[in-house]
DNA sequence: TGACTCATGTCAGGATTCTGACATAGGTTG
DNA sequence: CAACCTATGTCAGAATCCTGACATGAGTCA
């Protein structure tokens, strides 16, 4: 179907190639976390939790990247299954800390089996040599998109 | 706002990264293609449509990683508001190879410049021994994620 | 030839996520 | 102190994307 090959640039894209890589991830993710009834998002955040307790609302939505009211909704729903708990009322300020309960952490448990496994499918074939660079790479590409996504280019940043 | 000094192996994980980094790179490209009325499925499909035309609806899909129903409306969208054409029927089998007409290929232009300044952006501060580096670790991440995708965990495939 | 399998285009319905908006709490600055 | 700004939680509506399903065309194999 469609002679593929024309070959053009898109395989020599880091961006696109960076797209490819996010999203073989996600389906594999997906792939294993179905059969326990959890999506992505659904385990990133109990994930969150059982690495940093506490965390509030709006931060649970940053760190698995997605918006806040996104994770309203799962937290209540998971709230409501018995999977996390918040305080009636914030102990400061709004925020309301989250935290797992045992229940969450015994789901959380089977889950992470499951991830793991796939990213070590992911490191397979590669060297550790390798794997530090793509650490240090892929940390680099975060830095820079940051830096200029909001008005100045390449200027110093003040405070943080 | 929440300590973060606990500092757990959150930032070592080559999977979250990943996922940051394709977040910076999405949110980038949002932020720019946005002054020009464009979301970053709608320049994907441009994009590939240059680089490889007559390209079918499903394989468009698979190459902007979305359904092939989510591409269809897309495509009735472009092709509505001129920026494609397909035929009306299908020269061979279902099969309808999509093409871009001098509008879509002006509209392409402008998003063009604009998503390479932000690859270029996103390559700031890395040598070209990194890029390289970045590509192959890159290709080897999707090729071990979709190798056992799909039932067997690590046997010899048999053609491709 | 006929049955089977696979891929494609398309329609309809539902699930997920986002955008917009509001009220409130805390810090900052004059 | 008062005004301002930022961050948070939450509600409602809209946009986006996906899952399920159906019919059709092409290749395979007995």
């Amino acid at each position: 179907m469609s002679q593929n090959g024309v070959g053009v640039d898109l395989e020599t894209s880091l961006g696109y190639l960076l797209k490819e890589a996010s999203s073989a991830l996600r389906a594999a993710m997906e792939a294993v976390l179905r059969p326990l009834g959890m999506s992505v998002t659904h385990y990133s955040c109990l994930e969150l939790l059982a690495q940093r307790p506490g965390l509030s609302n709006s931060e649970l939505a940053r760190g698995a990247f997605v918006t806040r009211q996104t994770m309203n909704v799962l937290l209540q729903n998971l709230e409501r299954e018995g999977y996390v708990t918040r305080p009636a009322e914030a102990p400061v300020g709004k925020a309301l800390p989250t935290r797992l309960t045992p229940s969450g952490r015994r789901s959380l448990e089977e889950a992470t089996v499951a991830v793991r496994s796939v990213e070590l499918r992911m490191l397979a074939g590669m060297t550790e040599t390798e794997r530090s660079a793509a650490l240090r790479i892929l940390r680099s590409m975060v830095h820079s998109l940051r830096d200029g996504s909001d008005g100045a280019p390449l200027q110093e940043r003040r405070k943080a």
